[in-house]
DNA sequence: TCTATTTATTGTAATATTACGATTAATGTG
DNA sequence: CACATTAATCGTAATATTACAATAAATAGA
């Protein structure tokens, strides 16, 4: 047990969740905000403007990377990260379409 | 360790958060969707819909009523799931404020 | 009250996640 | 090449999540 049964669910539904699970830990939601506000490449000062140490940041961005949320890019010493706007607008895709159901409520306790 | 620092972000990022981890399992996505489709209460027949036995069923179900996402009502001998309305229209607001944000992608790598 | 039915709770095993110190890898500079 | 800087990886401790068997709780009907 504690493995989740991905097997009898739907590809969407997993596909939901995936994308939800990934945006389910502040430091992530925080580091995707900061890509935002800046509207460009971040080179270095994420671990400095997120209050985490420098191996979980790392981890955090890998999953967001793996995911497809963000790239990296080399840069000299450092790495500049951003938006990856594509997938992103894909995930918004996924996400909305799920969000946005109708609900009729005809009959409801 | 272990434990995920809350108070180093912010309160809407820590709202994020939440409400996407409560959408990052595949049999909570299910069920809401499954509620969704019906567009009414659902009284019992859940376990049998999703795949998964019955206190497992139970615990996400709780899960989402801790979040407010569904209400349940004591029906006779079983009880009536529906999504919360309210509740669901202030998630969507929440999350759609952090999905629709603009992307200029003005200089990126 | 007894019994059947249905949901919640408890307990627990297996696995995943989070966080960070220590270390390694990669690259630019003197 | 040696050294500094920065990010990734490894290892690991603490905690959380997932799943389910067993049991308890609640209620309807005989």
């Amino acid at each position: 047990m504690g493995l989740t049964k991905t097997e009898i669910f739907t590809d969407k539904q997993n596909q939901i969740a995936q994308y939800a699970k990934v945006l389910g830990h502040p430091a992530r939601v925080a580091i995707l905000q900061y890509l935002y506000k800046l509207n460009a490449c971040v080179c270095g000062d994420l671990v400095g403007e997120i209050g985490l140490a420098q191996p979980t940041i790392s981890q955090h961005l890998k999953e967001l990377k793996h995911l497809g949320l963000i790239k990296g890019n080399v840069e000299g010493t450092s790495v500049c990260y951003c938006i990856d706007a594509d997938n992103w607008k894909k995930m918004k895709t996924v996400m909305s379409e799920f969000l946005d159901q109708d609900l009729n409520q005809k009959d409801c306790c």
